[in-house]
DNA sequence: TGTACATCAGTGAACGCGCGTTCACTGATGTAC
DNA sequence: TGTACATCAGTGAACGCGCGTTCACTGATGTAC
């Protein structure tokens, strides 16, 4: 049953769109190729028109799951005023640390969510990792106008508030709370810090 | 071959330990049961002579590695005089987020180590985490000295910046070094800040 | 524009491998007398 | 204390399952005339 170009180039995207989602659920090793292809209406044996291997999949899944998490930063950042854009920036620094971002079945934020497999993953991946990494914290610098040092210890903070969140809000969602509202509070801090000076 | 009551011990220590040291470098699915039998000298076929099953041991390991970073950090907590311990903290903290704990094979932090895998861990694993995380925080919360909201969200910070510069130490260790050295100039400012108190 | 043929995305069975777990067996240790 | 037997930690083959990957096949699309 041969099917038009547009709609194999169509069904490849529905299938990285699903990974990306799914293997920031479970993680790499977690999903199947067959899961992989059912998320996208597919059956398992078509896998390999469309990939070289699931090692590639994975490697397109994290660059776009990375680049889509750049570009709503992006609009952040290219807000008009730097009164606005800190706004703007602070709004998005607590939704990063809420409890919506630490529900979520897939993790808001994929740099997060990948960040404690990359050492075991293959070049490949790794490097389309280390890339949308790399370009995210730029963004994240140049949206919040602090210096580049103060930007990579505040996004160290809040990607390992959200993880530690989410490593114990199964089994000790008090715990799990507690350090979300601490995250919060340190982002109050530096919000007076910012308006003293 | 039947052998003594304190050798049969001691091999169950010494498979819990290679354990906890192998999950730290390859995650849970990555070391089978052959590999931390092997690790302790042994064959896989005796595995269920000590543990119910992998994930059994995958609870003990967590359990241990979790208590021995909370030991190291009462050492710390436990030094007599508020600069003594403060100089202490200091160090123990810097020595969290240096290249030495980056590089090293099987991570320094079990809690950095293990806490992306956890929410797809069963309720006994994650029971053990959850238990051994709430002890160091404790301790950590009170070998700082600041408040609590403060000491977490400073290992948020810590433990984001280990985890992210881990995650691209392959692929860009440029932008890993970066990340440490923010997470050490956030550490002077704190400790900047706490002179000036 | 129609027609005949080649192409190739998708299907589902099959393969090979590694893994967690089970099992029959071994033989030194532990124990009952 | 010495002896005979039961116990059980360790061994290595085997099982069953799931996974990534391959393959022969299908049939609608794309293309050459």
């Amino acid at each position: 049953m041969r099917i038009t170009k547009e709609q194999s180039q169509e069904n490849r995207a529905r299938v990285i769109d699903g990974a990306a989602r799914l293997f920031r659920e479970r993680g790499f090793a977690g999903v199947g190729v067959a899961d992989l292809m059912r998320a996208a209406g597919l059956t398992h044996g078509g896998f390999y028109n469309h990939f070289d291997s699931k090692d590639e999949l994975e490697a397109e899944a994290c660059k776009q799951a990375l680049a889509r998490s750049s570009a709503k930063l992006e609009a952040v950042a290219r807000k008009e005023g730097p009164d606005e854009r800190a706004e703007a920036m602070a709004a998005y620094m607590r939704s990063y640390v809420s409890k919506n971002a630490r529900d979520a079945a897939a993790p808001s934020c994929p740099m997060a969510a990948f960040a404690g497999e990359m050492p075991r993953q293959s070049a490949r991946i790794a490097a389309a990792y280390a890339e949308g990494l790399r370009a995210y914290l730029a963004m994240f610098a140049k949206a919040q106008g602090a210096s580049r040092p103060q930007a990579l210890a505040r996004f160290s903070m809040l990607a390992g508030a959200l993880i530690l969140a989410r490593s114990v809000a199964g089994a000790d969602g008090a715990l799990s709370d507690e350090i979300l509202a601490a995250a919060n509070v340190s982002l109050d801090a530096d919000e007076d810090l910012n308006a003293v000076d």
